[in-house]
DNA sequence: ATAATAAAGAGACCGTAGTCTGTAACTAAT
DNA sequence: ATTAGTTACAGACTACGGTCTCTTTATTAT
């Protein structure tokens, strides 16, 4: 169970990349799937024998958002800074990552495969990074007493989740003509206020 | 120009009506056009003449959505209560309205064809209903010094959006299998916590 | 009345995502 | 070594949203 396995990965690869490059530079929905596999020497079998739909090539992308926050983004927060400011920055960076690295049509594609698709989401999988990484950052603010009393670090989650949400949906329905950092800071400010004791 | 128009409003408001109700049934995407035009006695060609898209059945829901809003919320309002109570009712209301009336799927809907689409949003129009509900009452807000200084009215709405797209995405996404009511209550009280002098 | 134009609709047709069946190459079991 | 089973893949086929062309029926102009 060696040698097929390696050549599926092969084409598994070859596909990716080559769909994911086209993808950049037309756009999601004028790349078709027979161009895919045409211009990878592949066929329809091989194609739906690696990604369940066309908008799976994109669970690829996805894994790698989440892994790039974990090994890039949570090592830049200062832990002596209080987990406020950690929070700030972490939102701060993360909008800046999404905007310059991964673009809006992508992300459009992301939130309109979540929405449409009856599988399992990406978006809804409890054991994604990104709330293991804002769980922890809240249930240290709760612990030092930084918030506000009566929420617990699921709510408070539940709260940056609902906001980004609405930031990166608005982003990409406005295809990219306004700036997510802007609004980002904008929203994040004001939830972030409504979060946080205020005194100093 | 009279007996056409009349006949053509009448095929309209049939397939409208039967794929509306269709829909509610058994959901938008196990409903298909050729099935809405058999159970009408009408066409394809019939069809989309009346509409651009499959989807775009929904603009009827929409503009009904906002004229709920004009028409039954906003009265409901009391002008003499802050406009912080009134806000914050208003989104209440909202919420119950889409919760119970119009529902997850046909929510969904419309938030993937507003990303999936190249046509002209609904989302999009700043002559939507909503945003005017939204600024006026955020304008008197800010007149009677009742938000924290530095936001516009327009950054206000803004604001206010976004939460809103947020938690009815992530509601769609869920399939209705969350509160609306419960989400929309948690972010929000955050972030009218965060717009509003706290002086009380 | 007649010709010219335009709207509403019928239904064949097209493009594309996704399925299904078949096959060749490899692996495992006896 | 032979058989049985499995994986990766090829490519015909299906389902469905959307387009295109053509016909019918009404409207306007002369």
């Amino acid at each position: 169970m060696d040698a097929r396995l390696k050549r599926g990965q092969k084409t598994k690869r070859k596909i990716t990349e080559t769909a994911i490059a086209l993808f950049h530079e037309r756009g999601f929905n004028n790349v078709t799937v027979d161009e895919i596999v045409t211009k990878t020497n592949t066929s329809k079998g091989a194609f739906y024998n690696h990604f369940a739909s066309k908008h799976e090539v994109f669970a690829e992308q996805f894994k790698q958002i989440d892994q790039f926050y974990v090994d890039h983004l949570v090592p830049q927060l200062d832990a002596k800074k209080p987990v406020m400011d950690r929070l700030a920055q972490f939102l701060d960076l993360q909008m800046t990552y999404i905007q310059n690295e991964i673009g809006w049509d992508v992300t459009r594609t992301i939130y309109e495969q979540e929405l449409s698709t009856e599988r399992s989401s990406y978006f809804l999988n409890p054991d994604r990074p990104l709330y293991g990484i804002l769980l922890d950052l809240c249930q240290e603010g709760i612990d030092n007493g930084e918030f506000k009393p009566g929420y617990t670090a699921h709510d408070i989650v539940t709260v940056l989740i609902h906001a980004m949400r609405g930031v990166l949906y608005n982003w990409s329905l406005n295809r990219g003509k306004i700036s997510l950092k802007d609004e980002q800071r904008v929203l994040f400010g004001v939830v972030l206020e409504g979060l946080f004791r205020s005194e100093l």
